[in-house]
DNA sequence: TAATCTTGGACTCTCTGGGTCGTATTTATG
DNA sequence: CATAAATACGACCCAGAGAGTCCAAGATTA
């Protein structure tokens, strides 16, 4: 279906939030998960996968949470995209393990021509930023 | 994951093959499947989505098949894809039923920023046809 | 030491994409 | 007219992933 992931949503809107106050300010993961009615332990999930991809850094215990670790404008979506879910948004399975992984193998004939719309896409993901969407 | 569906890439495939030969010629389902290791089954019920699509002609019987409907430089792969999959490439749920769908309701804040994407993407899916994929 | 965070593994549940099967219908041809 | 070769179409199954939940453990401050 083309679609994101939820995780990647819940994710964007909880750095768009952060992103609207001067960075260094810390938010819990019970904050933004109330404010915009987000299932908590999910995006508690969400953001230690953004901590671990650099995006966020996280402070433990009592007046702990999280920071941006990055200047939104310097945070494309698609980065935030392959550390959430793991992976780049890919048109065709075909790319997602490196040159010659089609399971058509030789007869796979669009693999060549998707791969223009490929690039085009990875572009269009790469512009975009999180200050962009505020 | 961000993923063009295995029907789509079928349907492609097969409307590839049948844009190299002159409009007109007729290729049944076995053919096509045969030719390029797609399950029959499903590359027919593929190939009947086309057909109520507009895009391929059926012919039933003993030498029966399919033949293209329209030229592969007025074929764009986002028509392809909804006559498919019954709906665009869309990046988030929020624009597949219309206005005010979104499950945040009045929360969700990346809503309108990601409209932006969405338009591009479509621009990206309108422009390449079928012929550009020979 | 207690309260409040993050961390992280295990688990369930539901939906859908992918695929299969069986049968009815159409049609050319011997 | 009978048969074979097509499409048409509905019903069904199955595995995997996405979404969400639960619980225990570690960190830190007051």
């Amino acid at each position: 279906m083309l679609q994101l992931s939820k995780k990647v949503e819940y994710g964007l809107i909880a750095l768009r939030h952060m992103a609207m106050k001067p960075i260094g300010h810390v938010f819990t993961a019970k904050e933004l998960a109330n404010e915009y009615d987000m299932p908590y332990e999910l995006l508690a999930k969400v953001l230690q996968k953004l901590v671990k991809g650099g995006v966020i850094r996280s402070l433990q215990g009592v007046k702990g949470g999280y920071s941006l670790a990055k200047r939104p404008e310097e945070l494309p979506v698609s980065f935030v995209i392959r550390v959430i879910d793991e992976s780049k948004p890919m048109v065709t399975e075909c790319y997602t393990d490196g040159p010659d992984s089609c399971y058509l193998f030789g007869n796979c004939t669009i693999r060549r021509p998707l791969g223009k719309l490929q690039r085009n896409l990875n572009v269009l993901f790469d512009k975009m930023t999180v200050q962009e969407i505020i």
